[in-house]
RNA sequence: GUCCCCAUCGUCUAGCCUGGCCCAGGACAUCGGCCUUUCACGCCGAAAACAGGGGUUCAAAUCCCCUUGGGGACGCCA
């Protein structure tokens, strides 16, 4: 039998990183068996489900490369299978029709609480108000002692006693289904053959697997894995910041880390810490996940970012980064000057923003000087030295950076100077302030004339003693 | 409150299933050093954990029990 997995995320608002984390392992698990990963969304909570939150959730996870072979399916849209499904119960006998009104239910279900109990509704009122046009919803019933068994691919078999789980719904008064009754239904009629989702649907778990038995329908493998929690040990949501995938790519993350550091939440593979995602499809198997709870660790995905934009090729960085450019309104090609700048920028990057940010004197018409940097390294006793650099770089044939390095060790020997008294000078002419990549790439970057240019420029803002 | 799950450095984790090779390994972060024309990168090094208590055993991070702590769930939400 293939493998089939899904990833099924409720549509009320963008793919947050733990939706991701759970998709990324469906989809590790079923592409390592070369099987299936389907998509389905689940929106029968008409109020919350948005079609604008579908597609920001297939856009971030497309941006992510999670590629799935079936769906979108939507929920609302299977409403008679459903109901087809819950008449077979009803027929069976396995389910039945409740006429209790919610708010009936409110009532009891406070009446409980102040008991300090939790209401277990086992059908003592589904005939109250019982008539031939009262709205009803269709309840399971499930039994009344013995336990109840669901065996967990990382947690072995977990127990439920029958008294905790109640006669609950699986057919709401508007004719759509509950959570439990759908997924049931939709994994049973789509095949999914391994369901592998958050920590918190266990609880849910003895009420699927009370459905399956009922429909006849075998119960898929079932892995529940823990979830993500912020720097506070709480569940991740948004008091902890950016939790959605999108807000990691608007602030300069790269998917190959968002994938990278999502897998190792929860799941390793002995000390390796880098995995590129064909390495992942072949090495994630769910014997790896582990079974606690996963910190969210921001520094350890910015690392990774950071290591990606190292190493991956600058001409696919540089691809990335033109459009943030441009929002910025610096146009710039894709050309030789601007592969050496991102070789040289992204060696000092934790983000695509980094990049973005400390790009402009490389294409700026005009240097503007921090006043700190100016203050300190454009004195009076600087200007012969520039001068003279300026002299003997004109007078290059060639302006490669071993000609540019035999310049200033000609200047700092005439001149009994150390690099480090001329470089900044340098520095501070050629790109406005302190902070750059090597001097010699810089000015290897900006060529013969524009360096020409700036250093006169510098020379001219330096006023006389 | 009840039920369910979980428990190794601050964080992600290896080791646990199949006890001894573990006075516990790697990574991020931190701190120190080296490199150095700035900032980074890189390299070297340091500090840092088996939650506690009982068992079982010649031997326990590893198996069992209890306690504690954390998380989750208790909806006509998903």
């Amino acid at each position: 039998m293939t493998v089939r997995t899904r990833f099924a995320p409720s549509p009320t608002g963008s793919l947050h990183v733990g939706g991701a984390r759970t998709a990324i392992f469906n989809w590790l698990f079923a592409r390592h068996a070369g099987g299936q990963f389907i998509l389905r969304v689940e929106d029968t909570d008409r109020e919350r489900s948005t079609e604008e939150s579908i597609l920001e959730i297939t856009d971030a996870m497309e941006w992510l490369g999670l590629d799935w072979d079936e769906g979108p399916f939507r929920q609302s849209e299977r409403l008679e299978i459903y109901q087809k499904h819950a008449n077979l119960l009803l027929d069976s006998g396995h389910a039945y029709k409740c006429y209790v009104t919610p708010e009936e239910l409110d009532e009891k279900r406070k009446e409980a609480q102040s008991r300090g109990d939790v209401l277990h509704y086992k059908r003592e009122w589904a005939k109250l108000n019982e008539g031939p046009d009262v709205p009803y919803v269709i309840r399971l019933q499930t039994p009344d002692e013995g336990t109840i068994e669901v065996q967990d691919k990382l947690r072995g078999t977990v127990t439920f006693d029958a008294t905790e789980v109640d006669d609950f719904i699986i057919l709401k008064r508007d004719g759509f289904p509950t959570y439990n009754f759908a997924v049931v239904v939709d994994d049973a009629t789509m095949n999914i053959t391994h369901v592998i989702r958050g920590d918190d649907h266990l609880i849910n778990t003895p009420r699927q697997v009370l459905i399956y038995k009922s429909l006849n329908y075998e119960v898929p493998t079932l892995a529940h894995v823990s979830m993500i929690l912020g720097s506070d040990n709480k569940r991740l949501s948004k008091r902890h910041g950016a939790t959605s995938v999108v807000a990691y790519k608007d602030r300069g993350y790269l998917p190959e880390a968002i994938i990278n550091f999502l897998s190792r939440l929860g799941w390793s593979y002995g000390d390796q810490e880098i995995f590129s995602k064909e390495e992942l499809i072949e090495k994630f198997t769910l014997d790896n996940v582990g079974k606690s709870a996963a910190v969210f660790n921001e520094e350890k995905l910015e690392w990774l970012n950071s290591h990606y934009i190292k190493n991956d090729p600058p001409e696919k960085i540089a691809e990335l980064v033109i459009p943030l450019l441009k929002e910025n309104g610096l146009e710039v090609e894709l050309d030789e000057k601007l592969i050496k700048i991102i070789k040289e920028l992204s060696q000092r990057a934790k983000t695509l923003l980094d990049i973005r940010d400390s790009i402009n004197y490389f294409y700026a018409s005009e240097i503007e000087f921090e006043e700190k940097a100016k203050n300190k390294f454009l004195k009076s006793e600087i200007k012969p030295v520039l001068q003279d650099i300026v002299d003997k770089l004109s007078n290059l044939s060639d302006f490669n950076m071993d000609e540019m390095h035999k310049v200033f060790d000609q200047v700092m020997e005439e001149r009994e100077l150390k690099l480090g008294k001329i470089a900044q000078p340098v520095r501070v002419a050629l790109t406005g302030g302190t902070v750059s990549p090597g001097i010699f790439e810089v000015m290897d970057i900006l060529g013969k004339d524009e360096v020409i240019a700036r250093l006169n420029n510098a020379i001219s803002v330096i006023p006389n003693e």
